[in-house]
DNA sequence: TAAAAAATGATAGTAATACTATTATTTTAG
DNA sequence: CTAAAATAATAGTATTACTATCATTTTTTA
């Protein structure tokens, strides 16, 4: 499967960037390097002149490709969500069985993510720690409304659809599929968010994923005993 | 109950501020409208500066309350989820029954707060706007291990303790109550979140809280039917 | 291969932010 | 009424988040 991925481009709103950053190397290293420096030093502290110092390169380039940092930002999440969207599609494409597509969407969108599927310039674990730290951040501002007409956040939507859709499958007399697809999603990531930061709250162990957590709750709630 | 909160003093670890808030007026007018200025401006565009003009004081005064306005979300994220504590305590606190009790803290950690109990300069209704909008910002920040450490956040960590042990209270065989209790308190807030700005991804309907949502979900996955 | 066009880099500049420091004034407490 | 505490005013700094202009390098294409 990584190797089907890997073949893949994937792709993004062109809003979302000036230039696309797939055009180029300076815009191959933008990206590549952003991820790096975010994880190093957060998304607050990450300037736009701190990324031109790591490449060699000058703030005034950057700002050709990105109009600020935010959507930047966007970028990359829309990056992770469509990778993700593609893992998911490619794991349950061959299944029939409802119950066990959803069974599967729930570990690949639950699991932990520690092996990088070396694509292309794009390190996915450090990018997931991103996510898991700093995706909020891209939806939780006073422009939140207009970043969505613009279509910022259609292919994270897509992705919870496609989750709802899978659960309804399942049992389509559930009457909040759309809570509980968005639950799974975010929550999964705050979950390994908690177990990084929040320890004594968190109810994981440091290796565990929340996979089971979420299994047994999805199935519970739609009635399901799985039969394996 | 209302008039119960209201003789109540809502005590916050004075490691967050470097003077106490309550202690003048100067500091409860500090609280009052910076609860205001970062509903309508966003925590991001809000500045101590900003809030001075707007209670007519000076930038350097209020930086004699708080370090910087990370501290001073901190401090409002505490009294909410202190407040939140003390609704909780006191609703179930005559309830004997496991499963009413749990029934009745989903409802507290699930409602939209749309009523104001008066309570003295603060304004719970934009409160939990804010808390809704900004809280996930002050943690998710590189300081974060720090700030735990000073106690930024035992309040919120005692909450979620306090439904863990009311979930094991009524199912001590389930096997993830911290996961599920995270995510009835997080995710009621994304939830509500999801309503007011990803309206095609939510499930909830404008004035409906995600309290129905959370009951069905808890209570089937600790296999109980509510009998009422 | 030379000229044109496009991309990148360098430099400078601006208003705002996030503070710190100092001093002046006002308020409160003994 | 005085001393102390609190608040306000002012100034200053490094950084941020840009925009604008111009120079240089690289790429395209005629």
């Amino acid at each position: 499967m990584l190797n089907i991925l890997s073949n893949l481009k994937i792709t993004i709103n062109d809003n979302i960037f000036l230039k696309d950053p797939e055009s180029s190397s300076l815009g191959k290293r933008i990206v590549e390097n952003s991820i790096l420096l975010i994880d190093e030093i957060g998304f607050d502290a990450f300037t736009f002149k701190k990324l031109g110092a790591k490449i060699g390169s000058n703030e005034s380039s950057i700002y050709r490709y990105f109009e600020n940092k935010h959507n930047l930002l966007v970028y990359l999440a829309s990056w992770y969500w469509s990778w993700t969207e593609y893992q998911l599609v490619f794991a349950i494409n061959n299944i029939t069985d409802p119950i066990k597509k959803l069974d599967v969407a729930i570990d690949i969108l639950t699991r932990t993510t520690t092996l990088d599927s070396d694509f292309e310039h794009i390190d996915e674990v450090v990018l997931k720690r991103i996510i898991i730290h700093e995706y909020s951040k891209s939806y939780l501002t006073k422009q939140v409304d207009l970043d969505n007409d613009e279509g910022y956040f259609s292919i994270y939507k897509r992705l919870v659809l496609r989750l709802k859709e899978l659960i309804q499958e399942v049992n389509s007399d559930y009457e909040h599929p759309f809570c509980l697809a968005n639950t799974v999603i975010e929550g999964a990531l705050h979950q390994q968010y908690l177990k990084e930061h929040f320890k004594s709250i968190s109810g994981l162990k440091p290796n565990e994923a929340p996979t089971a957590f979420y299994k047994d709750l999805v199935f519970n709630t739609l009635n399901i005993t799985l039969n394996e």
